[in-house]
DNA sequence: CGCTTGACTGGCCGACCGGTCAATACGTTG
DNA sequence: CAACGTATTGACCGGTCGGCCAGTCAAGCG
């Protein structure tokens, strides 16, 4: 609300960038005015164009603030455990669910990104979804899980479980039988583990 | 193309549903203008807005026709194999996967109702998954699947998985080592399937 | 036939869109 | 202090938006 006593080019940058993304990941870029921007964001229409060029280098400019500040998160986060052993997988599991859990925003921004089809986007986690797969290769040379599936389908499959759980939230609240968060997250656990779990122990 | 000889409402109507179907599955209901919609379907927009009244209105009638035909096609899926067996589960994933492989347009609807977050959508296929999942529960008092998992959730689960793989195919097309639709079929079966085998098999 | 109903048209409206531009205010540097 | 670069402003542009309205036209019916 209250602009800076004083010029602050970064700050003005950053203000824009978040009332962007708040905006952009709620109502969709072609849902969301220029003006609307400006006026949440506290600052002139012509500032934004200033500072970001255009409408869509705006956008861009969101997607990659928003998403490498979501890359570092997720890098550190699988960066904190380096040997694998039998529970790594439900950890980083029940991690990535609580990250979505409390980042909303994030959900959304993959869910537009997604429909978009913005290919250049799939570079950002692609480094992501290569250290988590070589840990689940680790784990499978160690004999703690399955062999004879691909690694990089592993963790697709356990990204889509819990991001699409939040996408759709909204929608299959009101399905019957429906549990919440935690009961989803249990029973995804449940079947996800014990269906990666090496055969010879099925 | 070609406009009908006579006058037609109903095939009016059906020109308007199919176009506008098709442009706000792709650009988003914010993302294209009535004036587009009249373009593609060769009416004039006061003839929209005759059969429709507005903009939005358009869009909620886009979408219950093209749920209402989306779940009918399921339903009808679910009701031809009334007797639970071992493959059913197995086949109906299948079959679902391979609908929304010749359905991108259902797949993108999906998401944008989704994002919309309206939960008006939910109802509509409330009882699609009422029944998935009383086939679940059927299969798992025969013994069949373990039963210390929400039937739901397990409904839930595989369309989740199958979905999103078609609605961020895109953007993971990208990733390293990811196979084709396919490979990521089987893998995901593979884990679910044995995920879902009752303990005494495992 | 004349009359009613509703499908259908073209034109128009005010609001709003993204973008531009000249002018201004401020901070830094020489 | 003067000069310069840039952050910032508000007015303005052509174009497009969804919606509205008066009127035309075709079909059904007594």
């Amino acid at each position: 609300m209250d602009s800076p006593a004083t010029r602050d080019p970064d700050l003005t940058r950053a203000r824009i960038l978040d009332a962007a993304l708040a905006l952009f990941v709620e109502h969709g870029v072609t849902g969301v005015s220029l003006r609307e921007i400006a006026e949440t964001s506290g600052v002139t229409k012509s500032l934004i164009h200033h500072h970001f060029g255009s409408k869509e280098a705006l956008w861009t400019a969101v997607k990659a603030h928003a998403f490498s500040r979501y890359a570092e998160e997720q890098m550190a986060e699988l960066e904190a455990r380096q040997v694998p052993d039998t529970s790594l997988l439900q950890t980083s599991v029940l991690r990535y669910f609580r990250f979505l859990q409390q980042r909303p925003e994030v959900v959304r921004l993959l869910a537009w990104i997604h429909l978009e089809a913005d290919e250049g986007c799939s570079e950002m986690d692609a480094e992501l979804v290569r250290l988590g797969a070589e840990r689940i290769r680790q784990a499978q040379q160690a004999g703690l899980l399955r062999d004879d599936v691909n690694p990089t389908h592993v963790v697709t499959l356990f990204v889509h479980a819990c991001s699409q759980w939040f996408t759709a939230k909204a929608h299959h609240s009101g399905w019957p039988g429906i549990g919440d968060d935690q009961a989803y997250l249990d029973d995804f656990l449940r079947i996800f583990m014990a269906g990666l779990a090496p055969p010879e122990e099925r």
